[in-house]
RNA sequence: GUGGUCAUAGCUCAAUGGUAGAGCCCCAGAUUGUGGUUCUGGUUGUUGCGGGUUCGAGUCCCGUUGACCACCCCA
């Protein structure tokens, strides 16, 4: 008889994650960084819903995803599924709208999403990460832009080419490859899949698995082969100066069957994680979930928090980057210590008055002794104390940095504030 | 989904089968209104959960849940 497994409820389900602030600060950091350069290149951000009909994953994203959707029947005996990625929607959503926008758009987003997997290092059952699309554009350079955000958005975090690199590929090679040993359409998808794993399995089973286009894709592959296409996007990144980050390899096939021409895959340079990043052109994925026979060629990649963050942990200038941003994230400006009792109004009056400037103001809910409410503000980063006590109206200002303190009169309070915090800032 | 390792206080970890501890964190004090250091005191556990062996189990055995690692697969 099945029996539902014993929940603990001091933990998370597995696989999911708790962000205190701490982690969530540092997600700000990733997801304002990857705001920050998305937006430098023209990119508008954009979402579509969380829950989506099981359907749409089971059309045509390919049955690698579909084993391992977090899927379930709702209330209204509805098949749904939590999304395992954005693409699909996205393809949806355009094929509904595209004669909305003038093209090509350029879209990002930052969904959540989930996979019904067994977690490991790297792979939770959750995690956030930033699509970029393009659509409606058909031309080598779309594949240019994309790629180029791709480096210079692992750039803004503090990677240098010594810490990553982007590998290109292009599937056009080797369906051409393909066509060219008369190899039947239908094994293409395998075969692609089979090419895409070589490099993680052995020799001998890969070879069996291609049977008799072993020997030319394993030549190939050692050889280093490229094409026309990739060597025009290499050369157009050279004059950028953004070469370094970049490497043609054939080697780079992606699982999912809805690519169609160029895709790439971020990884950190000493191979120890898994991919950060990955992608590619998609041509006729709106075409086969529009029931109105839309056709627009798109393109895409994504890139995810959790391998990134790890990355960020092991590359100290990037650490330190994080690190920096998320020690300013929770502070607060000013700290109000009420020392009599009696002030407590005047002093709740001038709060008020700090948070409407924009300042960043706490104080003790309850009395509280002096000595504690300036460990309390030194603990909340406050940069300066400003004490409500025996000098009314009069306060006292402490820069909590140097310990230097001066009696300000309660008028000028807002006037020196200006003045102190944008000097200290 | 398969296999291996592990599970002790909020955190990091101790405890030859014999009364569960330390450090950190947190809280309170060191005479009246000034933080970071110091000193003193204090709270915290059904040893993940459920069975079993034993006079006695944190420790040994079985199951279960979870975590980590590898496979599978890949965003």
């Amino acid at each position: 008889m099945w029996r539902a497994p014993a929940i603990n409820r001091m933990q998370t389900l597995p696989g999911f994650r708790d962000f205190l602030p701490r982690q969530c600060a540092e997600r700000n950091y990733i997801f304002a960084r990857w705001r920050e350069v998305a937006r430098r290149y023209g990119f508008v951000e954009w979402d579509g819903p969380v829950l989506e009909p099981t359907e749409l994953y089971k059309k045509k994203s390919g049955d690698e995803i579909v084993g391992q959707l977090f899927n379930f029947t709702d209330k209204g005996e509805r098949e749904v599924a939590m999304r395992p990625e954005l693409t699909p929607t996205l393809a949806r959503v355009i094929a509904a709208h595209e004669r909305e926008f003038k093209k090509p758009l350029k879209w990002f987003s930052i969904p959540q999403c989930f996979r019904y997997e067994k977690q490991q290092r790297g792979r939770l059952r959750e995690h956030f990460q930033l699509n970029c699309d393009i659509i409606g554009e058909s031309s080598l350079e779309a594949d240019i832009e994309l790629i180029g955000l791709c480096v210079d958005l692992l750039r803004a975090f503090g990677f240098t080419a010594k810490d990553v690199v982007v590998r290109i590929s292009d599937r056009e090679f080797w369906i051409d490859l393909l066509r060219e040993q008369k190899v039947p359409e239908a094994r293409w998808s395998e075969l692609l899949q089979v090419i895409d794993k070589s490099e993680r399995q052995s020799r001998e089973k890969t070879a069996e698995q291609l049977g008799a286009i072993a020997k030319s894709v394993f030549s190939i592959l050692k050889s280093g082969g490229t094409s026309e296409k990739l060597d025009r996007i290499a050369a157009s990144l050279r004059q950028r100066g953004l070469d370094d980050f970049v490497k043609v390899d054939l080697g780079i096939v992606r699982g999912l069957a809805y690519y169609t021409g160029v895709v790439f895959e971020a990884f950190d340079r000493a191979g120890k994680l898994r991919a950060l990043a990955g992608g590619g052109r998609y041509d006729n994925l709106i075409e086969q979930l529009s029931d109105a026979a839309v056709s627009m060629p798109a393109l895409g990649f994504a890139m995810g928090d959790v391998v990134l963050g790890e990355l960020i942990n092991e590359v100290p200038a990037a650490r330190e980057k994080l690190e920096a941003a998320v020690r300013t994230d929770n502070k607060i400006d000013i700290f109000v210590v009420i020392a009599k009792e009696e002030r407590r109004a005047d002093a709740l009056a001038q709060i008020q008055q700090f948070r409407e400037r924009g300042y960043r103001a706490d104080y003790p809910l309850v009395p509280t002794k002096v000595a504690k409410q300036f460990q309390t503000a030194e603990q909340l980063g406050a940069r300066i104390a400003i004490l409500f006590g025996d000098e009314w109206p009069s306060v006292a200002v402490k820069n909590l940095m140097t310990g230097e303190q001066q009696l300000v009169p309660n008028q000028e309070l807002l006037a020196y504030l200006a003045h102190s915090l944008s000097l200290s800032s």
